[in-house]
DNA sequence: TTTCTGAGTTTGACATTTGAACTCTGCTCT
DNA sequence: AGAGCAGAGTTCAAATGTCAAACTCAGAAA
């Protein structure tokens, strides 16, 4: 951050109620949200799938689910599955998508801390097929989300198809 | 996000023990830690100003930040206070001030959400001036953190020197 | 109609959070 | 030196939230 700091500050500069980081962090309040909303990018949606990946209980999962979509952060949606029954799954909204970038400002910082500086995801500009990152830019000049693809990066051999 | 997103993910393609973004929610799991953190960023450090400012107990102001030194994040720095008697505050550590990108993200999606797009806080390219913003960039193609400068952006006529 | 399955809700034991009261330490005042 | 005070916690009981297992319910399949 770095201004002027020496004195120390008595208080925030901006009060919580003003703050947008304040007021979002009132919209994803816990691990368990966050987690939720981790699946959902990664395009899990289904209540038993998030269940299983993350392993939260389901009255838990139901609870957050309803906050979620409450915030507006996603939808439950039907779907067809190939053409059988009908379905349910969630899925984010255009708001809960523009999270995109503070949730990999997190996986950038998790694999730096924490793995290494080892990425699970390759973020890649998919015109130019160029690797990406999250960062601080000019405004104005910073490429548009929808530009954004990933795919995991490959681990050690996988025996491809498993099943 | 936007890869092929036809058929419904029945998976995270990366395991939570694997995800950057995963082990980042491990840190900061929940409200309270955020707070906390951001008060750090504003440069709040004493333990009467962070409960002052985030309403938090004192019982659980404490354990949080234990947890959060503990996890590198900040530590506990003496100081003297103009000429009087020696106080502690808490200061974040080069892994924890490398949390802005994460936290500045999480700032302009609340802004643009929570507060038709009106920021409380205006950030700028310390060397020239000009405005900036987290976003998607070339690998590479980002400015350092330690260019990073922000000020609070002028509110309505605030009577200056309030007292 | 019965069965199955996904998506919850309910339950009751356990854990955490709250807010108030209490402690401890190191100045500061007399 | 001794009393007082303020900052930074700790301790406690009540309220709230979490967990895992058992139960419910609706729609499709047999």
């Amino acid at each position: 951050m770095s201004n002027s700091e020496n004195s120390p500050v008595r208080e925030s500069p901006v009060p919580m109620s003003e703050c947008g980081a304040a007021l979002a962090i009132e919209q994803i309040p816990d691990r368990w949200t966050w987690l939720i909303i981790r699946e959902m990018f990664y395009g899990v949606g289904r209540f038993a799938d998030i269940q299983a990946d993350i392993s939260i209980p389901k009255s838990v999962l139901s609870g957050r689910l309803a906050q979620i979509v409450e915030n507006g952060l996603a939808k439950k949606e039907a779907y067809r599955d190939g053409s059988s029954r009908t379905r349910h799954a969630y899925a984010l909204t255009q708001k809960g998508r523009e999270l995109a970038p503070v949730l990999l400002a997190l996986m950038q910082w998790g694999d730096r801390h924490m793995k290494n500086g080892e990425s699970a995801l390759e973020l890649t500009d998919k015109r130019s097929g160029n690797p990406v990152k999250i960062g601080i830019v000019p405004k104005g000049g910073a490429l548009p989300l929808r530009w954004l693809s990933y795919a995991p990066t490959q681990k050690k051999s996988d025996g491809t198809s498993g099943d």
